[in-house]
DNA sequence: TTAGGTGCAAATTCTTTGCACCCTG
DNA sequence: CAGGGTGCAAAGAATTTGCACCTAA
């Protein structure tokens, strides 16, 4: 699917390395390759359709050591994970603060920005939940694609 | 969990019935007790919860008659389901415009109000990527009981 | 009466884990 | 060289499906 720019991938994977160093973990060619794979990626895929993409580069890599991958790069806070309409976890390595817009057909996920919607105060009644992590928009709607297949 | 007034309950229970007489699905015991667990749950139950909850009242209901009867509200309208941090699908009987406070430790949910968010206007990036159905704010924090529990 | 609904159990799908070997630091 | 990391295969968890019986309309 779409595709970011090369200096945001390169920036991104900059910033894992020193993660990584910092964290202690090993840095191994299928952890590089999966994160450069998902930090690529404009869209936000599942981890079958990351292994795919990586094994295009490192044919024997496994779908257990990209979950493995996953969840690790997701504890370093160097990706987040989003919620599913009725299929699996999907992951996201933009930690930049954006919303999402989600097609309800197909799955498609893709990410704004909006200063309109970042201005907005929390609401009080949120401070009695817990404190606050992060907040984002999710917009749910068919996307144009799947409009177009079912008039 | 938390209940609902109900008052509340019985209103969306008479929309149900409306709703599935107009569909022409049967209103079984089954689909009867389903919907009433998860109309006065507070909170965001997901499929194995409200089983045990039914089962209470019905002894005999199985889990799959649980997802068929939440798949079948689904499409009805009458519910809908809120993406997982890793764990399964829940559902939620709230239909009216509201957001989500989701803790990243334990998985609770629960529901707030904000004409704040309400009121700002959609992106217009968002225009080109589909037609919009729904948007809420998802806001994730760690909940007060689990901050309790890991100083 | 009768088509749709249910319960059971088996099948699928997605994700995680145990273990012996491998490779980064 | 040591300990974490990987691949494989098998285990687990969550959800769906086939089928014969049941029940709301």
């Amino acid at each position: 699917m779409g595709n970011i720019e090369d200096s945001e991938v390169e920036l991104r994977l900059g910033r894992f390395k020193g993660a990584a160093k910092q964290a202690g973990v090993k840095l191994t060619h299928q952890r590089l390759e999966v994160f450069r794979e998902l930090a690529s990626s404009l869209d936000h895929p599942d981890a079958e359709t990351l292994l795919h993409g990586v094994q295009a580069r490192l044919p024997t890599v496994s779908l257990d050591t990209v979950y493995r991958t996953l969840w690790m790069l997701n504890n370093l806070g160097l990706i987040c994970t989003l919620g599913p309409r009725r299929d699996s976890v999907r992951f996201d390595a933009n930690v930049a603060p954006h919303h999402h817009y989600v097609c309800v057909a197909c799955g498609l996920v893709r990410d704004f920005e909006s200063a309109d919607f970042n201005a907005v105060p929390m609401p009080s009644r949120v401070e009695g939940f817990g404190s606050v992590v992060a907040s984002h928009v999710e917009i749910r709607g068919i996307c144009d694609e799947c409009a177009a297949q079912q008039p």
